[in-house]
DNA sequence: TTGCTTTGCGTCAATTTAACACAAAGTAAT
DNA sequence: ATTACTTTGTGTTAAATTGACGCAAAGCAA
C-alpha cells in the first residue's frame, strides 16, 4: 500500500515535467450595452499573421493566481472598474490556435455599463481600446471570433435566468430601456405591455419616483433594480426570474 | 509598426517560459443512472494526503491533444464506450488544490448508460472502479467534491433543455422510467399524467409496440427516442424541448 | 390650442399548466 | 377460476399564464 502510493506519486511527478506544461492565457469578452446595441471591447492585434485585426483583451495566467483572479486583474487593469460580473465560458485548446506556440486559453465574459467607462480604456501600449458592435464583428485574430460567439450564446442563456443585465444598464433606467436591452441581447421582439406586466410582477424593481427629462414626449418613470430583494427571494427559493 | 510587432512578440515569448507554464489535468465526472439513482464513477485515490478517499477519473493533458480529445481518451480508456456525451464544466485553478504542485484542472461531465457498462471499468492499476450514488458522496480527494457539485448543477440545467438524458437510459424505456429519471436528476416530483402528455406532445418518442415483461403488474409500453426527428426539428427551429 | 410622440395601463381570448379519479392489464394467491 | 393486488394508461376541468390589442395620459413643439 505504501509502495503503491510511492509508485503512484512517482508516476505523477514524472509526468509533471516540461513536456506536459502549457502556457495559459485568460481572454475576456467584455460586453457593453449602448445606444440599443450590444458591443464588445476589442484591442488591436499586432502579432503576425494577425496584424490589423482586432482581438480580445487577455493576458497570460501568472504563477500564483487563479484564473478568476487573472480575469479580474485583466478587467480591472483595462476598465478601472471593480466588482464586475465575470463568468467562465470555455477552454480553447487547439494546439495550433496560437502562432507563437501552444497557448491554451480560458475565456471569460463580463458585462459593463458603458456609461461608467468614459472612454478611459487603453491597452498595454496605451492605445485606446475600441467598442465594436457585436453584430458587425466578423473577423478577429486567433480563434477569438469563435470565443465571442460562444460567450454571446452563454450571455443569452444566462441573461434570461439571472438578472445580470442590470450591470450593463445605467443605475436608473426606464422600463423601455430595460425592454430594449432584452430585445437587443436576445434578438427578439417583446410586447411592451406584456413585458411591463411580467417585470412588475417580479417585484424586483424600485420605483424611484423620478422621470426622464429633456425628452420631446412623455417622460418615462425611472427604476432601479432591487438587488437586496433579489438575494432574499433567491435564498428563500421564491424566485422565478425568467424573461 | 514592424518594430512594434517585434517588440510585442518578444514580450510574449519572454512570457512563454517555464514560470508561466502549468500542468493541466482533465477530470471527468461520469454520471450513470441505475435503479432510480444517479451515480458517479469514482476511483480510489492513493495519493497523500488523500489516501483512502475516492477521486474522479482524470489524466494529464498531453502535448498534442485538445482538452476535448483528452476527455474523450480518458473516457474511452476507462469505459470502453465511444460516442459518449461530453460537456465542459469549469476550470479549477487554485494554486494549492493539488498536493504535488500546481495542477490546473478542467472538468468535463459525461453521461453513460450503466447497462452498457457491464462492470468492466478498471483504473490504470486494473482496480475496479466504483459507481457511487451521488446523494451519498460527501467527501472526495482534492477539490473533486466541488467539481461533482458543479457538474451536477450543470447537468440539471442542461437536461431540461437538451435531450441528453436518453444517453443514460436503456435504448428501450417506458414513460415511467423516463419520468423517474427526470424526477431523480431534477430532484422534483412530476405528475404522471401531465408528464406523459408533455412528452407525447413533443412527438420525439417512437412507440416500439413492445411491452415490458416479467413484471407483476400491467406491463408498460416501451419507447425509444427519435434522435433523427430531434435533429430535424432542431434545425428547422420547431423545437421546444423543455421538461 | 393642436398635433406629435412615447409612456402607461386594462381587457379578453388562447394557451398552458396543475390537480385530480377511474378503468385496464397483467401477476399472484386462494 | 375467482379475487386481490399492483402498476399502467387516459380525460376533464379549473386556474394561471401568455399573447394580442386599443386607448388615454404626459410632455414638447409648432
Amino acid at each position: 500500500m505504501a509502495i503503491n502510493n510511492t509508485e503512484n506519486i512517482n508516476t505523477w511527478l514524472s509526468h509533471l515535467h516540461e513536456e506536459t506544461k502549457f502556457s495559459i492565457s485568460v481572454d475576456c469578452v467584455i460586453f457593453g450595452y449602448d445606444e440599443a446595441a450590444l458591443k464588445v471591447l476589442l484591442m488591436d492585434c499586432n502579432m503576425p499573421p494577425y496584424e490589423g485585426k482586432k482581438s480580445l483583451i487577455g493576458d497570460l495566467l501568472q504563477k500564483q493566481e487563479t484564473t478568476d483572479e487573472a480575469a479580474k486583474r485583466i478587467l480591472e487593469n483595462r476598465t478601472l472598474l471593480t466588482d464586475l460580473y465575470l463568468e467562465q465560458v470555455n477552454v480553447y485548446s487547439n494546439p495550433f490556435r496560437h502562432p507563437l506556440g501552444r497557448v491554451i486559453t480560458l475565456a471569460y465574459y463580463s458585462l459593463i455599463n458603458i456609461e461608467d467607462y468614459e472612454n478611459q480604456i487603453v491597452d498595454a501600449e496605451n492605445k485606446q481600446l475600441e467598442w465594436k458592435t457585436l453584430a458587425t464583428i466578423d473577423d478577429l485574430a486567433f480563434d477569438h471570433l469563435e470565443i465571442v460567439k460562444d460567450a454571446y450564446a452563454r450571455l443569452q442563456r444566462t441573461v434570461r435566468e439571472v438578472p445580470i443585465g442590470f450591470s450593463m444598464l445605467p443605475k436608473k433606467f426606464s422600463l423601455i430601456q430595460l425592454q430594449n436591452f432584452y430585445e437587443t441581447v436576445l434578438d427578439i421582439e417583446l410586447d411592451r405591455r406584456n413585458f411591463r406586466r411580467k417585470l412588475m410582477a417580479l417585484g424586483l424593481l424600485i420605483d424611484l419616483k423620478e422621470f426622464q427629462d429633456n425628452v420631446a414626449h412623455r417622460p418615462a418613470k425611472l427604476y432601479s433594480f432591487d438587488f437586496e430583494k433579489y438575494k432574499q427571494k433567491k435564498n428563500i427559493g421564491t424566485l422565478n426570474f425568467e424573461i
